[in-house]
Parts: structure tokens; sequence; C-alpha cells
DNA sequence: GATTAATCGAGACGGTACGTCAAGTCTTGAT
DNA sequence: ATCAAGACTTGACGTACCGTCTCGATTAATC
């Protein structure tokens, strides 16, 4: 998989012209814009070359392909800085943090990860990317607030954390991509309060 | 959407030659296969016709588009006659129709649905057609035993059977979409037990 | 190459329902209709068949393929019967069979006449009976005139009447198919006396 | 009409790949080649396509149509350079150039020309550019040599020159058109000397 | 300051699939 | 057996997109 810019600390000294940075980002907002316009399938990378008047060798310089423009491009939209909650509460951290993650992908993000989604099985280079960026910090954000209620007492030492991230993860994911009802604050508060904290006893 | 055989008692008298059924059957199971192999991406109408030695005329006759041949051939793959268990026990019966379902995505179905769903925010008819076989049988299945545990006693009569159900279809549709991981009968098995049961008292 | 009404005195009785013959005149006007409106190329047999308001199997019960269809149409068009000029004048009966052949070939027949040219290289059935249908019976009838003016002296006896029928009718279809000039009854009077009496002495 | 390289000298700067001269060469090469095999209409775009490795693409960014491809194609063709005979015998000249025209027209040319016959009524830029082509330099070939003749007094001085022009070409084209007899030169000396020259006293 | 080499936008290139259309055949119910 | 209607297979059509390539023109680092 390609990367925009080289970061490794080549010793080759490079010469010739160096990649504009600014035709990075105007490619990735592009793409980010033509992508929440007609989503993925009949996005093209002539239109995506053309919202940001720049030639189609220049997408190809800096990423192999449409399907690694598009990962590159959504998971920098993901891997944000979420400030997680720690108010001493963790049923109210888990309910603050799901909300947070409820908002974010009602944008652009969803949009993409949904995009994303039918193209998993056949593309395991995109799958694993898809999970490491997408999922993975999620769940970890959502175990460690787990885990401090564990440790607080106020969640059962035997609770299955794994099973209770999973299950928050899914709920959000089924309602964002399946069901297509939107993901309210109030939603998110029933299924925690109802869905994931009988399962923390 | 085009629907493959008109059903509706139409007053028109029909002239001509009649569509051959047997072609619906053979370019169906076309779709399957190809779409087996290759995936929903990688599926051409020239593979399907070639497979089902049809012309592609023939299947732009039944079908609008390749979207419209997928929807109307999964829909059939799901609305098989699923025989709702019935042993007395409501947790039991849970625990048998969610290894049903888990059982039949692993299958063709499955790897349909996975596709279908990038494609859902972008159109709009699919989303309805999608949401109405895919989802609304599972879940109103889902709900009837739900409800006679209800009645029963065994489940409480506060419980949130909506929110039941739909937690049970987002773990399975987020193993089987999102994380890739195998819907084992254990993992079912700890999902209804750990999971879904908690939140019914 | 098949024939619109079968004439062989067949000893084989005609069971079930016979032919309708009005379909055979419907059908070789509406191919004339067509012709005239699209040309050859752009004639299409649904065209024919929608317009003489018949299906295509009762065209392809009387005629083998379009350019059949099209052969024996054309060539009803073209045999008339042409009183042939006996005025005591050869030169003046010359004239007057150019003009008439003139006239009649800027009708359909000489437009579907045209069509079949680009035609003949590749279907020595087509140019067989094109030759016998358009081209043999004009040159025969002017040969004919030839001869009665040699016979009465007024044309040289050693006048080479095939090559002036032949210059005749060339004269005609040039005009016609290549320069697309039109063949008025001066232009008809030139190419006698300037062009084709030269020749006769 | 589209032609297929650019040749006025347009104020427009010319900005991105330009188009591969050689690629039209092996097209029309390819068109010529195909076209001789199975004629115009047996002659598929993607036949040509194959055989000059090209892609269909390449092609209609050339040539609007298959009848353009072959009209163009064609043209260059017909547009050598004919060396005008000079023999100081004006009817030996004429001799000359119209066995040069019919040697030449029962190659590829020919047979190209034919082909188009059939179109021109229904396509008035085809017809306008065929004559422009094909006509056009015989007629004033031929003509350059009538003159001859006239100015050093072996032709009459009021014989119908562009009459006589037409003629000849009448004559050569009804032979390779309609009547399919070979243009030999023995045929085309009759031609001269008993249809041509006789009109020029 | 001149040279060098990789960049840039633009768009042509080969290839593949698209969805349409026509030719000629076959199948229905009705006459 | 005929009729009108229209479904059927086959195969070409002309378009669109992908990923590569080639052009003239920048642009920065090297010489």
């Amino acid at each position: 998989m390609a990367t925009a810019t080289q970061s490794e600390g080549s010793p080759v000294i490079n010469r010739g012209r160096p990649r504009d940075a600014s035709r990075d980002e105007a490619l990735r907002t592009a793409a980010v814009e033509v992508m929440a316009e007609v989503g993925y399938r009949a996005l093209t990378m002539d239109a995506v070359a053309a919202r940001a008047k720049a030639g189609k060798a220049t997408i190809y310089r800096r990423w192999e392909s449409k399907l690694d423009l598009i990962i590159d491009t959504c998971s920098r939209l993901v891997n944000r800085n979420v400030p997680v909650p720690d108010t001493g509460s963790p049923a109210k951290d888990l309910r603050g943090i799901l909300r947070d993650f409820s908002g974010f992908l009602q944008g652009p993000a969803g949009k993409a990860a949904q995009a994303l989604v039918g193209e998993l099985p056949h593309e395991p280079e995109l799958a694993t990317a898809f999970r490491a960026t997408f999922l993975a910090h999620q769940r970890s954000v959502v175990l460690s607030i787990l885990q401090r209620g564990v440790d607080s007492g106020e969640f059962d030492r035997s609770a299955p954390l794994e099973l209770v991230a999973e299950q928050a993860a899914a709920a959000i994911c089924y309602r964002l991509m399946l069901t297509g009802e939107s993901l309210s604050d109030e939603w998110v508060d029933e299924l925690v309060d109802r869905g994931l904290l009988p399962m923390l006893r």
C-alpha cells in the first residue's frame, strides 16, 4: 500500500523537483467530496483529478489505485484525536464516548466506511487496513473505559468486556449502515443503559 | 425496480411469446455462481449471460441493472422458509434461530448482503428492498421468540425487546461484515448468554 | 433465393391456413417506404414489420433475408411494361426511351438500385439478380432501337452498338448515383446528340 | 466529418499528450486490410482495432464512425500523385490516363468507392467528400488532357469536353460497380477510340 | 547561473465492461 | 399452416473508466 509521502529516512538524496505537498491535500479533499457525492462505486479517478485540477498521474504517483487512495484518505479522517472522557463515572464516560463516535460517524467518515464495507471480502489488504484504522482505535478506547469501570469496582470483574465493546460497535455500525436510522444521543443512552450496562452487571 | 415476472393480475391480455421462466432460473443461478466466485464488483453481465448461455438482452429484459439483478437474486435466497424453533425454552429457541441465521449468512447470501451494503446510501430503492428482505424477516422472527419468552414469564415484561432484537442482528452483521470473524456456534451461544439474556433480566 | 409465392406446380396439397397474399403486398410496400426514408443500411426488419403491421416471422416465411426482401421488392418495381417507342426515327426513339428511364430512375427504384450497388461485390447472388433485372432489360430495349437504326440505314453498320448501349446506361447511372446531378430531359438530349449519335456515325 | 490530424494553424496551444501519428497509419492500414478481406458491410470497428492492436477509443478519437474512417482512409488512397502523361498525342494521353485509372480502381480503392456509393443519398457530408476526392481529381486530369488536344487543334474547338470527361468516368464506374466486368486495357482502348474520340470529331 | 531531474496538468493510449440495437429464429394463443 | 406479437441468441455498436504513458512546462537542488 502506497503512502502519499515517503517517510523512511532514505539515504538517497532527492534530486529534481520535489512533490508539491499541497497537491496531497487537494487530492484528498477532492476524493472525500466526490466520495460523499456519488459513493465509492461511482467515484472515478478522472473525477477526482478534475475536481483537484490535477492530472491522473499525480494521483497515481501517490496512491497505487482507487482503493488505495480511498483507504488512505479515510484513515486520515478517522485518526483524529479523541479526548477520552474521564468524569469518574465509567457509565457516563461510556455514554460520552459512544455519543462522540456516533456523531462523528454521521459525517463523511461514516459514509466512506460504509462504502468500503462491500469491498472487504475481496480485498484482503483493504480489510486489514480498514480494521486497523476504523475498528481498532474505537475498540481500544471503549475497552479502556470498561476496564476503568472494572478497576473502580463499578463493573463486575467477570463481565465480558470484549463482548461489550463489540456490541457497542456493532450497534452503532448496524444502525449506521444497515437500518440507516439516525444515531441520536437518546438512542445511544438507551443502548448503554439497557443494552450494555446489563452485561456489566 | 424491475421484477422478473409480473405477478399482478393484469387486465392486459398477454400477446407475443411469453418470457421463458426457465431463463429466469438459469440467470439467477448463474448470477449466484459468478457472485460467489468473483464478488459483486468483478461480476460482469457478460459473465452471467455467458454462464447461463443467454444473451445480455435477456438479462436486461428482466432486470434494469447489475444491482437490480443481484438484489432480486439475493432476495430469493433470503426468503426461504425458516422453521422457527419452539422447544418450550425461549432462550434455547433464541440460540437456535441465531445459530441458523449465522450459518446461513456464512454462505453466498451473506457475501451478497455485504456487497450490497456499500450501495445503500446512494440507492434508496435498493436500501428499501434490502431492509425489507434481509432485515425485516430476521427481526420479526427473533421478536416472536422474545415475545413468547415474555408471555411465558421467562423474560421480563419491561425488557426492551426491540433493542434486543436489534442487538442480536447487529452482533451478527458486525462479525460477518466488519471484523470478518467466523460466526461459530460457540460465539452465538456466548452472545445470547452474556449479551442478550442479561437485557431480558 | 426465396420467392414470395410458391409458383412450382407442386403435387403436395396445401394443408392448414393458406398464406395471406395481401401480406405480400403490404410488406413490399412497407419495405419500399422504409427504404426510401432511411436507405438500405438503416432499414431494419422490425421497422418493415411494424410498418406493415406484420410479425417478423411473416417476412422470413417469404424472404430469406433482408437482402432477399429488398431484391425481390425492387425487381418488381423495375419490371414494368415499358412501351418501346417506335416513331420511325431511331434517334428520336433513343431520346424517348432514355428520357423514360431517367424519369423512372429518379423515383424509388433509382434509390433502391443505388442502395444495392454497395452490396454487389460481396453478394454474388445479389449481383446476378441485380444485373438480370436492373441492367439487362434496359440494355436490350436500347439495343433493339439501335439495331432498328442500323437496319434502316440511319446508323452505321459497323457502329459499336454494345458500347453505345453501355455508354447510355453508364451515363445515366453515373449521374444518378455518383455525381447526384438531376437527369433532366435537356441533359438526356445532349447526351444522345453529342455523346451517343457521334458513335453511330 | 472528422479528420485524423488537425492541420489548421490553431492559435490554441496544444496541451496534453499529442496524438500518436503512427496510430493513424496503423489504423488506416488495418482498415484497408479488413476492408479488402470482408468488405464494408462486414467490417467491424473491433476488427480494425484488433488488427492495429489499438483500443476502439483510439479509433473514435480520430473518426466519428465507421463510415468516416473508411472515407478518410480511401481518400488518401485516391489522392496519390498521378503523373499526367504528356506524349504530344492527346489521344494517346487519354488512353494512358484512363488505363491508369482503371488499373487503380481495380484495387482496394475501387472496392472502397463502391461500398460508399450506397451510402451517398442519405449521407450528404459523405457525398460531398466522396465527390471532392474520388471524382473531382480524375475529372480535372482528364479535362486538362482534352483541353490540350483542343489547343493543339487535334480535337474540335466546339467539342463538349465536360460531357466527354463525364462519359469517360461514367464508363469506368459503370463497368467497375454495376456490370462487374474487368477494366482491361483493350476495353479502355475501345472506349477511347470508338466512344470518346468520335465526340471530339 | 546553468544544468539536471523529478514534478506538474493535460490527455492519448490499450484494454475491458457497459447498456443498446439489429438479424434471424423460435414460441405463444388465436384464426 | 397461417397470423401478430414478441422473447430468444448472437454479436457489433459507441461510451466510459482504469491504470499507464507521453508531451511541454515548471521548479528546486546540484554543479
